[in-house]
DNA sequence: AGGCGCATGTAAGCCGTTACATGATTCC
DNA sequence: GGAATCATGTAACGGCTTACATGCGCCT
């Protein structure tokens, strides 16, 4: 059986990395992708339920019946251990460079168009924006620190401290951007 | 005529901002996409014609046939004063705050699953790929950095010399994290 | 003779967003 | 009584990628 070993989609990983941290149902994945994993990947319900059916059809999860509201059976999702190996190999291949894709900065690059005080309310906007994003991801880096698992590289809750600590650093380093821009602007 | 008054898509924003750089054909812009607009923005000829037509229709470009080789008529845009006014509405429009989509750091939040070499050698190929990032980025700088029309705001390389400060800064700061993992897998 | 660069277009398919649809329980 | 939360699904549409298609001129 199982004959297809197409690896999944990236949603079908980034499922099966939650589904590997602990089972859910589709509609808790679907809460968990808004946060933490939803500052760097996103993903909504509409996209999650049919995936979950491609992957169950893969072998890589499979599903209990439990009860809960709705008019439908309410399903716990796991990871099977083929679904873990899936995992594994995905994260350990060779990926290519990714293209960036950001609106913000594309918008930047034609501010020579418009006049200096929506330059400076552009260049504001965009600060206050990170300053949000790195006031969240420390709160959230906050709540895991101080757990010892958090220190040991074969716990998830290791994998979230790396990926916190590189997004503050990220959003320091655009902050300073944004005041040496709005000293620029000056 | 020109009834209709909605912001035209992103990509057509992209365009009209190379546009209004200077004149170019659609495979010029296709070109001139890749790189330094690709650095935070991509898009292939096979996007790039449609819009351009959609953006024709709406007024905001307009071409003139001129010769080249192809088996069609070789056209160059240029915006109309009309594009140029929907760029500025743009450039200056509240914007919501965009969601990040980062492959690479989706691949790092399960890295708990692989064992310390993988792990390992996943950043270290992440490192690799910031400094490649880095040095094309400072390259592109210093080649703009001495024209004099990149102190004024009003200046198309202006706005070139704050995007790439960006993402010099981001990169930085990127190189810096891998260091940092590096010295926490160890 | 063959490959590359110029130059424009279309078609199929995947991925993602928004909206439609259903229905129970809990809180105000 | 109405709104929010739990819970699952489908449908329509738009954006993006990959591939198909054409054909001239230049260089090796």
């Amino acid at each position: 059986m199982s004959a297809s070993r197409s690896t999944p989609s990236n949603l079908g990983c980034a499922l099966l990395g939650l589904l590997a941290r602990s089972p859910s149902t589709g509609y808790d994945l679907a809460k968990r992708m808004e946060r933490p994993v939803g500052y760097f990947w996103t993903a909504n319900h509409s996209q999650i339920y049919p995936e979950l059916s491609r992957l169950e059809e893969a072998g890589l999860v499979d599903h209990t019946v439990i009860e809960g509201a709705g008019p439908r059976p309410t399903k716990r999702y796991a990871v099977t251990s083929a679904g873990l190996e899936a995992l594994r190999d995905w994260v350990a291949s060779e990926m290519e460079t990714q293209p960036v894709r950001d609106l913000e900065t594309l918008r930047l690059w034609s501010i020579w168009t418009v006049d200096a005080s929506e330059a400076e309310s552009l260049v504001a906007q965009s600060r206050s924006r990170h300053a949000a994003a790195l006031t969240a991801y420390e709160a959230e880096l906050a709540g895991i620190a101080d757990d010892p698992s958090a220190r040991d590289r074969t716990q998830p809750l290791f994998a979230s401290r790396l990926t916190l600590e590189g997004g503050i650093r990220t959003r320091r380093a655009a902050l300073e951007w944004c005041d040496w821009m709005a000293s620029e602007l000056a």
